[in-house]
DNA sequence: TTTGAATAGTTGCATATGCAATCATTTAAT
DNA sequence: ATTAAATGATTGCATATGCAACTATTCAAA
């Protein structure tokens, strides 16, 4: 039946589909998080992979990296700051930069979760061929392609 | 300083992609409909499609058809109503109910804004062949799935 | 019919987010 | 070297969002 299924897609193309999964996806790992007694959202939790991934860094360069407004990068970092998960220690070389580290308390949060997270989101993709996965991310890559090309420079990170 | 991020699909699935590709969406549609002087944002334009679809609501009802908690419904329905594009009428028949109405100047508002959306979702999704669209909308729609199968039942709407 | 459960909506609290403006520092240009 | 431009970070303001607790109303069961 799912050949035979034909989504809706009208002015509003995909849009409202991408963003209502995202929500659900959201909500889903969120609460599953909280239930299996780890204090961190989904989003807390990709910063931390981030920055476990690719080792203290600039404010600036973690708001590319995680494609957020640097202004919401920086009370993001706030917020992981007072659960103290990461820390800012300013550069010595430029006085204008803080290097965000993880500390071992966050390192060791982020490990506790990475098993927690793994078989979530296998969950959420059971039965999805990896091929159509990676089909989809294609598919989202040539929206971002598209938008790129589009845009006069609005982005401010 | 490597600027160069290369996302795959890794332990995280696709689920990086996903919030990445709305962002960018969220904020072309935005920063489009702000130059060309539409003072709406994407998602306030997605309520006021389902409002112009579906007429006068229930604010239950809309919060499950937009897939919103009720809370942050109201809260949106608030903001709304200050710029005098919906308005909330009291059921005479449920005095716990207030339908939700478009006003005059929502639904123009909307009528004017539809093309500029269309077109934005147009560039958005250009080169992208209609069947890679739907093969997209309907792996969201099995991730939906797996997502339902698996949860005890948290939704407040 | 009364009383307890269900329902619609709001509020408190915490978390995010973008854009614009601002400050301090650094770098580049003259 | 002095000044102008660029850069990293923060703050103000507006918008969203979820969950839990609460009020008011309606419905259903005893």
């Amino acid at each position: 039946m799912d050949k035979d299924y034909k989504p809706n897609i009208n002015e509003y193309g995909i849009l409202p589909w991408l963003g209502k999964t995202m929500k659900w996806v959201d909500i889903f790992i969120n609460a599953n998080l909280k239930e299996a007694g780890v204090d961190l959202t989904k989003k807390q939790m990709l910063v931390l992979k981030a920055l476990s991934m690719k080792g203290p860094l600039p404010q600036n360069d973690l708001a590319f990296i995680t494609e957020r407004d640097k202004a919401s990068l920086a009370r993001f970092i706030n917020t992981l700051e007072k659960k103290n998960l990461v820390a800012r220690i300013p550069s010595a070389r430029d006085k204008r930069i803080n290097m965000v580290h993880l500390t071992k308390h966050g390192e060791q949060v982020f490990q506790n979760t990475v098993p927690i997270f793994r078989k979530l989101v296998l969950q959420i993709q059971e039965n999805i061929p990896a091929e159509e996965l990676e089909q989809t991310v294609r598919t989202l890559g040539k929206m971002k392609k598209n938008i790129e090309n589009l845009k006069s420079g609005c982005n401010s990170n």
